[in-house]
RNA sequence: GGGCGAAUAGCUCAGUUGGUUAGAGCGCCUGCCUUACACGCAGGAUGUCGGGGGUUCGAGUCCCUCUUCGCCCACCA
């Protein structure tokens, strides 16, 4: 016998297990033997879209940023892959499980910055080469360590394809994307309102400035009559700072309130600076006083209004969020608040429109303000020069994918969001003023004229193509997520179209994630699938819950309130930490865990873990390690009653379990009505084995044939024969939920053959159904006679030790 | 302002097309260290399925309405 910790869980020949399993001691050896022996590399000459002998089953695994280490949400997102991965694999397709990470432009260049702030520098001090380098090193360090923790869980992944976004690979996908949309017309460069992060100092995407309620101020401001101060109009505006770019008012073409103004003009305060009165759709005559002031250089529809009217842009509010003299301000801002912070100078205003007796009132306004996503900045909408990517015909196809039935999400709720960005979708702000990032792959030439002058290009240019000038390339970088939006494509080796792994697994089949990344990523991976390849990227898209703690909290490293998968593993198994999460989490479902109490949360998953051990245990001391005679060698009317109600329940427990996971793939193409909502129920398929296995063998079985087994004889070698087909066939059904101790256990079955793993071992089939006889439902009422036996007992305190006399129904 | 979702045992949640005594895990109570397992075994308690109304022979399950939470989208300054 071994002793815990120096288990081998897959040496030959044991005469018995540790009394207690030892998952620590265990799962890191079982890992690397299912490594050793190849189990998780995927051979794409065996797909049969290359002209093997197998159907290819695709997961890419959503990349972690690699700015902090993985923590029990990523777990809960690798098990679920990990999941329907292994199952694949068992069920005999060509599987591939491609990890890798995500360079996260933007939230890896802040973290690093932090770090280089803690010594007192910053990135300019390092300039841009350095500062890129150290970035790089610390990703590698970050990297690592995920990966690592992704082993650790178990994953099944194929290593000899892990991706990077930022590799040298992937680099030159994301300059093939940029190139072939450049020269499609669909990228432009664009002078327009961004969302500005004055922290970050560059521009975002709408979806990485997110909306954040604030009880703010509606400001009441009157602007007088240039031609008549006695009367004036009252405009309404929580940010009275900006005042300072007003360039007019607006009011509703419509309203009849303000008819003799349009044309004419009022006054703004402070700076006494006449501007027009002009007639937009944009105001809303039921709003506030129906007029509207104009400052085209800070606000998204006040700079479509200044387009309208060919209205002049100043920007007053400078890259840092100071009041500043930008672009065409012609000295609006005053001396005295130059430099100032926007709220200082808020305040400051407001005081000065006090004194003035300009404001007219203000009062509590309840209004959605835009944080940045990365370091939660109020966002300052400003004009700049960026990059943008005309979304409406990428967005075609990815909406159509779904109402065809191409593409499913699941759970079905989340389709309605899904085609309602896609079908009011904005152009998306691809350029980013960072160091950490692909560089935009354009260059200018300083000599030739407008718009002769840009060139995007594949290659690094050294010279305009056209006067063979020193070029310049562009400054900016690209948003991480123009990376991301590639990976199911990229990481197969695209653009090489006749890349083996791009021919044999793509499109992928599940996509795995968490609905918050729909827009970022989802939605964008589909477009770029249709836009370069022409195809769905998957047919599937699960989006799981979120992992909380016991108030509801979103798990987050800035809370605390996170848990270390690496903890949880060390002190009760990855098994356990798998178990507990894919058994609580229903379809799309929030999974509660509690920090602070991690033996309880996780005592599902280690509960099972011990009885699936015990289990093994006494079926190796009763049965020994001979193999035991195979089932199909046993005759019918050999059978014991209890015997053809374990196999029935077996099938029962198999066909479950398939319903509950689903189909693979769409039977004909696309998914049908019936099948839309149909698998993907991880948690029934955990609660049926469980159930099989525990109520099921274990309370029923082995108890009924305890005394068969000791009993040397013809039935001995039936019962055991059935014993061990029914535990082999438990461990092959749970071992993509508890892939480690299925696996010791399974190399410890009577009769194993060395160098044969349960990971690439068939997955059951229900085929039992001969032996449905009048034995199931015998045995059945057995079961019943002993429930109410016991509950009679229990009822009259009998105890235990007393035994009832020659009762014997059997 | 639109859209969506959720409210079921003390807690976290399952309950697919409406059909026999509403389930699981954890917790709780009682009795058991019965040579696989106390991380266990046996037995047990607990739910007017958010409120109200309706359809139906029959509703946790369908319809209406109200209440309370949550999420997403949106240019109402």
């Amino acid at each position: 016998m071994t002793t815990p910790g120096t288990t081998d869980p897959v040496a030959s020949a044991p005469d018995g297990l540790p009394a207690q399993y030892d998952p620590a001691g265990t799962e890191p050896a079982i890992y690397e033997r299912w490594l050793q022996a190849g189990c998780f590399t995927a051979d794409a000459e065996r797909s049969n879209r290359v002209g093997g002998d197998r159907e290819p089953f695709t997961i890419v695994l959503p990349p972690p940023n690699v700015t902090a280490i993985l923590h029990v949400g990523h777990g809960l997102n690798a098990t679920v892959q990990d999941v329907l991965v292994r199952w694949a694999r068992m069920k005999g397709q060509e599987t591939l499980w491609l990890p890798g990470t995500d360079h996260a432009g933007i939230a890896t260049q802040n973290i690093v910055e932090r770090q280089l702030a803690d010594e007192g520098i910053t990135r300019a001090d390092l300039g841009r080469d350095k500062f890129v380098a150290r970035t790089a090193e610390f990703v590698e360090r970050t990297g690592g360590t995920i990966l690592r923790q992704l082993r650790a869980m178990g994953a099944s992944a194929d290593w000899s394809r892990t991706a990077y976004t930022f590799s040298t690979e992937l680099s030159g996908a994301v300059r093939e994307a940029f190139v072939r949309l450049y020269d499609r017309g669909l990228i432009y460069r664009g002078h327009r309102v961004i969302h500005w992060c004055p922290r970050c100092l560059t521009s975002l995407s709408d979806e990485e400035a997110e909306p954040t309620e604030t009880n703010g101020m509606l400001y009441h401001i009157s602007y007088p009559l240039a031609d008549d101060p006695s009367r004036s109009i009252t405009v309404a505006t929580t940010r009275p700072e900006t005042m300072l770019g007003d360039v007019a008012v607006a009011v509703n073409p419509g309203d009849e309130r303000y008819q003799d103004l349009i044309g004419k003009s009022v006054v703004l305060p402070i700076l006494d600076m006449p501007i027009p009165v002009v007639a937009d759709e944009y105001a809303d005559p039921a709003f506030g006083t129906g007029v509207v002031k104009i400052t085209p250089a800070h606000d998204a529809n006040d700079f479509e209004v200044g387009r309208r009217h060919d209205l002049p842009m100043p920007v007053v509010i400078d890259q840092f969020g100071n009041m500043g003299e930008g672009a065409d301000a012609g000295g609006r801002v005053p001396r005295t608040l130059q430099g100032m912070d926007r709220f200082d100078a808020r305040k400051k205003i407001v005081a000065q429109l006090e004194a003035a007796g300009r404001l007219v009132k203000k009062e509590q306004h309840v209004h959605n303000v835009r944080h940045c996503y990365r370091c939660d900045t109020v966002v300052e909408p400003r004009l700049s020069d960026q990059w943008f990517v005309r979304m409406q015909p990428l967005a075609e196809p990815a909406l159509e994918a779904v109402r065809s039935g191409r593409l499913r999400i699941l759970p079905e709720r989340h389709i309605a969001v899904y085609e309602n960005w896609l079908s009011g979708i904005r152009d998306w702000n691809i350029s980013r003023q960072l160091w950490w990032g692909h560089r935009v792959p354009v260059w200018y030439c300083r000599e030739c004229d407008p718009p002769n002058n840009v060139f995007a290009s594949r290659e690094d240019l050294a010279s305009c193509p056209n006067c063979g000038c020193a070029v310049v390339q562009d400054e900016d970088v690209l948003d991480t997520w123009f990376s991301s939006w590639l990976w199911p494509i990229s990481t197969l080796g695209w653009p090489n179209e006749s890349a083996t792994d791009l021919r044999a697994f793509y499109p992928t089949d599940v996509l795995v994630t968490a609905p918050e990344i729909l827009f970022f990523w989802v939605a964008r991976m589909v477009m770029a699938g249709y836009a370069f390849v022409g195809e769905a990227p998957f047919h599937t898209v699960y989006l799981h819950g979120t992992a909380r703690d016991t108030q509801g909290r979103k798990m987050s490293k800035s809370l605390g309130n996170g848990i270390d998968p690496l903890d949880v593993i060390s002190l009760y198994g990855a098994d356990a930490l798998r178990f507990t999460l894919v058994a609580g989490m229903g379809l799309g479902a929030d999974v509660f865990l509690d920090p602070a109490d991690l033996e309880k949360t996780f005592a599902p998953g280690r509960n099972f873990a011990t009885k699936l051990w015990n289990i093994g245990r006494f079926l190796l001391t009763n049965v020994g390690t001979e193999a035991a005679r195979p089932l199909e060698s046993i005759a019918p009317e050999q059978l014991a009653r209890a015997d053809s109600w374990i196999l029935h329940r077996l099938d029962v427990a198999i066909r479950e379990c398939d319903r509950a996971l689903g189909p693979l793939r769409p039977l004909r193409g696309n998914w049908i009505e019936e099948e839309l909502g149909a698998g993907l129920r991880l948690n029934d398929y955990a609660e049926t084995a469980r159930r099989f296995v525990w109520n099921e063998l274990a309370d029923w079985y082995l108890e009924a044939i305890k005394t068969r087994l000791i009993t040397p004889g013809e039935d001995q070698q039936v019962a055991r024969s059935v014993l061990v087909h029914v535990f082999d066939r438990a461990l092959r059904l749970l071992h993509p939920i508890v892939p480690f101790v299925t696996e010791a256990l399974w190399q410890k079955l009577p009769g194993h053959v060395d160098g044969t793993w349960l990971a690439v071992t068939a997955w059951p089939e229900a085929r039992h159904d001969a032996h449905v006889s009048a034995h199931v439902g015998q045995f059945e009422l057995l079961k019943d006679i002993v429930i109410g036996l016991r509950q009679v007992r229990s009822e009259y305190n009998v105890p235990p030790s007393k035994s009832i006399e020659a009762f014997v129904i059997a």
